[in-house]
DNA sequence: TAGATTGTTAATCGATTAACAATC
DNA sequence: TAGATTGTTAATCGATTAACAATC
């Protein structure tokens, strides 16, 4: 039975299920029931089952899932097919480090463009991916439908660059900084990722375990 | 009541906590209620009890918790007092990105080394911190008690690497790779930052809200 | 003192696990 | 057919919220 409202813990599920259903794929791993891939997960079966009759029905009495369709089923669910486009707002060490070595069309994000005010960096091209100057955010993204904004830029300039990126009909704010972006307006997304809580976790647990 | 065992769920908000106490505290905030900080953060002041009452008892009736004091009753219970070392593997973009814009010392954490294969690299220092070569690892690491290894090598020496920083004594691993660690050895806390499953649940909103 | 707010116990809500009829 | 495994309903467990006596 599929679901209207679905819980956070089991959306933050769904790329683990994803990962792993390619990892199998990869494998050549034909078919796998939900005790199988409980136990590569650490999960139970029964969660599994759960998790993915919020969607639909997927699998088949007596044989369990398709690892490649259930894969795209998956896929689907995340949105990875919707091509969703994204631009990096920071060229430095960070959003050069996600041009470089982050693979966005694993995700299904296509990423067009980075931006920065830094002369030695406007003009070039990173991983084939062009540096425009900030200057040039508004007209870009009037000409190039934008889903998402990767904002690695400072701190401080993280809630005007927001605005900017939402008045040009971004929809998703992939947050590096620090900064607590409060965004008004209906149906903007934003999703941080904070090192530091991160860390002080590792910490936390370090520490506890001494 | 102090708790012995803590719930993940009250843990990872922990960081969350100290995040608003510390900005409370630079905005000169002296005191605040539990339903004062709960509104701010968007949690209930139930809540809030709830967690602190997990380490101690940190408030006063009728008057609510001092935030500095608090503050640093967190920070205590995070681990942030420990002393806690950190070095990175690979300063590649990303462990630049870290070296340079990341402020370990705000987690408590102090960054001693970092290690890298490329010779370009090794010799040199980034933002204070010299870079090594790797094959120094073990000798360091056998004079410089170290706690948490930073994780930001390709994906596919991630293993090795992590085998290597627990026999030379560390006790995190704050990894930054794709690569899925399976640690044995008691007692060796792994942290992932996956930024393949923030931007899926991030794509999935946004394909939901759509 | 009266008002405010804590820490904690009890009630509620939601998420995970178990059980099982349906069926491939 | 018999065995395996699903999707779903029911039971359990845990986390969040509400209530309140204690007390600053």
């Amino acid at each position: 039975m599929k679901k209207d409202k679905i819980s956070s813990a089991v959306i933050r599920r769904l790329p683990r299920y994803y990962r792993h259903l390619s990892d199998l794929s990869h494998q050549g791993v034909i078919r796998i029931s939900s005790s199988a891939l409980g136990k590569s997960m650490n999960l139970t079966a029964s969660q599994i089952r759960q998790d993915l009759s919020c969607f639909g029905e997927f699998g088949q009495q007596g044989y369990g899932y398709n690892v490649e369709s259930l894969r795209k089923e998956v896929a689907d669910i995340l949105g990875m097919t919707q091509g969703h486009t994204a631009v990096v707002l920071g060229a430095g060490n960070l959003g050069r480090a996600l041009l470089e070595n982050f693979h966005f069309e694993c995700s299904g994000v296509q990423l067009t463009a980075a931006f920065d005010i830094s002369p030695e960096l406007i003009g070039h091209s990173v991983s084939g991916v062009p540096i425009y100057s900030i200057d040039e955010l508004e007209n870009y993204l009037s000409r190039h439908p934008t889903s998402i904004g990767v904002l690695t830029v400072p701190g401080s300039v993280a809630g005007e660059m927001s605005e900017r990126l939402i008045a040009g009909g971004v929809k998703g704010l992939w947050n590096f900084t620090n900064s607590e972006l409060h965004v008004e307006g209906a149906g903007i997304v934003v999703e941080n990722v904070h090192f530091a809580d991160s860390l002080l976790a590792l910490s936390y647990f370090i520490s506890e375990s001494l």
